[in-house]
DNA sequence: AGTGCCGGGTT
DNA sequence: AACCCGGCACT
């Protein structure tokens, strides 16, 4: 009866599957053989440690050509890894393969390993080469491409294919990742063990965030690095923009997936606040082909629209948007128009670079979360102040399908400022109708008059 | 009351 | 996909 049909309606409905976090597998981390769970495990709470602890002060290398901000050694436990004391030495070379050892120095293309955390074994890009043989003996640590194996999910591998093969090239992105980390239980000598021919390496792709700080503005605001999904999804303005700098543009409306939240509760609590266009990032269609409502989840419905917190945080502070730096200076912070006293309306507040009329991006997702990182770790990618709370984030877990930690219902959300610019109905009224662009036709976002 | 437009329904 | 419209936020 009632009770039937309100379980049918509950947004909830299906959702508590995802709530219950399972820590996502991680699909990639395959194991060839008998590899104890344990060792990964392990390998993972090193990783976190590395990554996140805050404090940590490491000597610099040696002769490490690390640059600080690669590793900002710190990240290393010395009692994890005796890095200083080249007992260890992470690098490894495959024997009998003609893959080179990688070194991924810092910045190199760190984010490009990122990505390829997810789709690392696609192969695609993930075969960097240092050119640099030097590197490979700072390598501290380094490890090792193991062959390219396509044990991964296909669906991760769907998911960045198209992520990584447009990653730029030069891309520098000061995220601190061990592309393949192979860490044994034993001493470092069971590392080169009995080096099989083909044995595919035991290893455990990892990726390390790097902090945020840390993260060049410039990661930001690569031009290359619109991707099309999620130049796609921008504001018709802005996608005009890009239009006018990348030929190959679609102008046409961005859709988004639609949401699971109860439209109604969703429109309540996303337009309480002044509308912020956030980024589409998530908001791009389900990689893994959208049906699953597990998967959509976080391409929900007002996407792009995120709440802000009270707190008059500049907008610029935020992270930005590749995509939007075209449209930097003469924007109009949607703070602006919200609260016209706010001294950070003022573009030039934030350095040169201010965000596009009423939007703003918290992060960007150029590469999954990995599940066991420490919330804090991955998320709250925020140039300056963090509008998110580390609380926020945790609202909703995350579909192991999503490999993102943030899904756009569970942060802050914002909506976009009304625009004040007249549209059609109000340019040709309601007796020239026919005259009105069809978005305002059909009670859609105004094409013709965009924001 | 008027406007803008999201979400969803219909064709 | 095109089209329409209920309903809500906002002015
Ligand atoms: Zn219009």
């Amino acid at each position: 009866m009632d009770m039937a049909k309100i379980g049918e309606a509950s947004p909830l409905k299906g959702r508590t599957v995802s709530a219950s976090i399972e820590v996502p597998k991680p699909s990639r981390m395959r194991k060839t053989s008998e590899e104890p769970t344990m060792t990964e495990l392990m390998a993972a709470m090193v990783l976190s440690n590395l990554s996140c602890s805050p404090v940590f002060h490491n000597p610099p290398i040696e002769k490490g050509s690390f640059s600080p901000q690669t590793f900002n050694s710190n990240e290393l436990e010395p009692g994890s890894w005796n890095r200083n004391s080249h007992s260890f030495s992470p690098i490894f070379i495959q024997p009998g393969s003609s893959n080179q050892p990688v070194v991924h120095t810092n910045s190199e293309k760190c984010k490009q390993e990122n990505v390829a955390l997810d789709s690392c074994s696609s192969g695609v890009q993930s075969d960097f080469v240092s050119d640099d043989p030097i590197e490979v003996d700072s390598g501290t640590i380094l490890l090792q491409r193991s062959t390219p194996t396509p044990t991964k999910h296909p669906k991760d591998e769907k998911n960045n294919a198209m992520d990584v093969s447009e990653e730029p090239q030069d891309l520098r992105v000061p995220k601190l990742h061990v592309e393949e980390l192979s860490i044994k239980q034993g001493s470092p000598a069971i590392l080169h063990q009995e080096p099989k021919e083909n044995e595919t390496k035991h290893v455990l792709p990892i990726s390390i965030p790097v902090l945020p700080q840390q993260i060049p503005l410039s990661y930001y605001l690569a031009p290359g690095f619109v991707r099309q999904p999620y130049a796609a999804s921008l504001p018709g303005e802005f996608r005009m923009q890009l239009a006018n700098s990348s030929p190959h543009q679609s102008p046409e409306i961005g859709s988004s997936a639609p949401g699971h939240m109860d439209s109604k509760i969703h429109r309540h609590l996303y337009r309480s606040v002044p509308y912020h266009k956030v980024s589409d990032d998530m908001s791009v269609p389900s990689p893994a082909g959208g049906s699953s409502p597990s998967t959509i989840t976080f391409g929900s419905a007002p996407t792009g629209y995120y709440p802000f917190s009270n707190s008059p945080i500049p907008v610029a502070s935020l992270s930005f948007s590749p995509s939007h730096y075209t449209k930097s200076l003469h924007v109009r912070s949607p703070l602006a128009s919200t609260s016209q006293t706010s001294p950070y309306s003022s573009p030039a507040k934030s350095a040169s670079v201010s965000l596009p009329a009423g939007y703003a991006i918290l992060r960007d997702h150029p590469y999954p979360n990995i599940s066991g990182w420490p919330n804090n770790c991955s998320t709250n990618f925020t140039v300056k102040s963090s509008v998110v709370q580390p609380g926020q984030q945790m609202q909703e877990s995350p579909s192991p399908k999503t490999q993102f930690s943030l899904s756009p219902k569970s942060l802050p959300l914002g909506r976009k400022v009304r625009g004040d610019g007249k549209k059609c109905r109000k340019v040709y009224g309601m007796e020239n109708r026919d005259m009105w662009c069809t978005a305002c036709r059909w009670k859609k976002a105004c094409q013709r008059f965009p924001d």
